[in-house]
DNA sequence: TGTACATCAGTGAACGCGCGTTCACTGATGTAC
DNA sequence: TGTACATCAGTGAACGCGCGTTCACTGATGTAC
């Protein structure tokens, strides 16, 4: 993929490869990952297919922006709703924001929530950089829970005791063990209901979605 | 597709259905569900592509009998788990029963769990006699959640209430709201774990998964 | 101001590929008389 | 026991399709002198 030091060409790529990306979302979104084809969108964009190779070095690079894409896009929607809660007063705002964060994305970027913690593509491998921006995720995650404040009936059961001592997530310092577990529990009950209700699996059950995701965390923040 | 009254005819045609849908699951674990091919199902059965019409009605019919076969058999599971259970002694063993059914049935067949509960794909539509599946494995968590007795925090919450006058969910006659409330949140609960286990979202992070989920069982029997 | 050159976005033809699906057929097996 | 017929699993050729990707090219734009 070619560079240029002209500032009027480089707006012009940054454009057009902001705009193929756009047309590869809506196809994902038509027809799933496998729906996501280099011709159709170079056709879509108004030009010959080959064309596309002077902004992508393929159809896997383009694959792995998403997600780098999305994976970024998501931890920041969180951090900025961390950041953005007021101080704590001991009824679990900052977790409470969020988590609501998180939901929020998903259901404003079903897809691209499904892009990240969908079924995975065997043989395909997520670029190093993902890595790192899970860790960053984690790390809000992490912090909200801590704002959650010590534990009460979860400080010392057996799934703290089987996660001291295992790696940090986030990154240096490394969180305490029961916060660790406090977030690994969260996230997945969080994740349980996001999945489900992105899936579409609450088709046809006659309750709002909503209900039962505000319902979930409060009781995180309630059993915390 | 043919029909034959001659039982050794009948034997082998079963036979052959069997093993072709065994190949197409292998297709499944390793290049994902656009990696089910006919053709290529055909050739290891060492037969030639249009020789499976004679057994599937198209690709379409082959997959849709992958889905409802796979529901089935974890529905039918997870019902085994919950017969299999002792009496009830008021520490939740029908729903720890229940839950570990579920959570083995889907180690034991992650791609599998992820045909039914992953990424759906856009534009297939799901034959009529899944729901039914559906139905009665929701019928057994649902009584599998009436076992764990009348709840003492969720009882009343805002979730049990919205609940209040949905339509039935596992056939008649209908759960109490509070049942269909318990059986929702521990259902999205049980899911997240699962989901996250078997899309392999825990790697790296160094623990066991099953400390995890054993630590969300019992949290789910505790809390009720 | 004008000319020579470099950059690079986009084209069009071509490649090999595997897919699902249809069609007319062959040939073995089983059945009825 | 032998012959005529029906059933049906499987074949091979062919269809149209869209895919990712390569290659040599054209032609507009920008730059250096």
């Amino acid at each position: 993929v070619a560079q240029t030091s002209n500032p009027r060409r480089e707006r012009y790529r940054r454009e057009t490869r902001e705009e193929a990306k756009e047309i590869a979302l809506a196809q994902l979104a038509e027809a799933g990952i496998h729906g996501i084809s280099l011709n159709a969108i170079a056709k879509a964009l108004g030009m010959s297919g080959p064309a596309l190779y002077r902004y992508f070095d393929g159809r896997d690079a383009l694959l792995t922006e998403l997600i780098s894409d999305a994976y970024r896009d998501l931890s920041g929607a969180v951090r900025a709703g961390f950041e953005a809660a007021g101080t704590d007063t001991g009824n679990g705002e900052t977790f409470r924001a969020v988590a609501h964060a998180l939901h929020g994305w998903a259901r404003r970027h079903p897809d691209r929530y499904l892009l990240i913690y969908g079924t995975p593509v065997p043989g395909y491998h997520a670029p190093p950089e993902t890595t790192q921006i899970a860790a960053s995720l984690m790390r809000t995650v992490l912090e909200a829970c801590a704002a959650l404040g010590p534990s009460s009936t979860g400080s010392r059961d057996a799934l703290t005791a089987h996660l001291e001592g295992s790696r940090p997530w986030g990154g240096e310092p490394d969180a305490d063990a029961s916060v660790k577990g406090l977030a690994l529990r969260a996230w997945a009950r969080l994740h349980g209901v996001i999945s489900l209700e992105v899936q579409g699996q609450f088709a046809g059950m006659g309750f709002d979605p909503d209900v039962l995701f505000e319902s979930e965390v409060q009781a995180i923040v309630r059993d915390s």
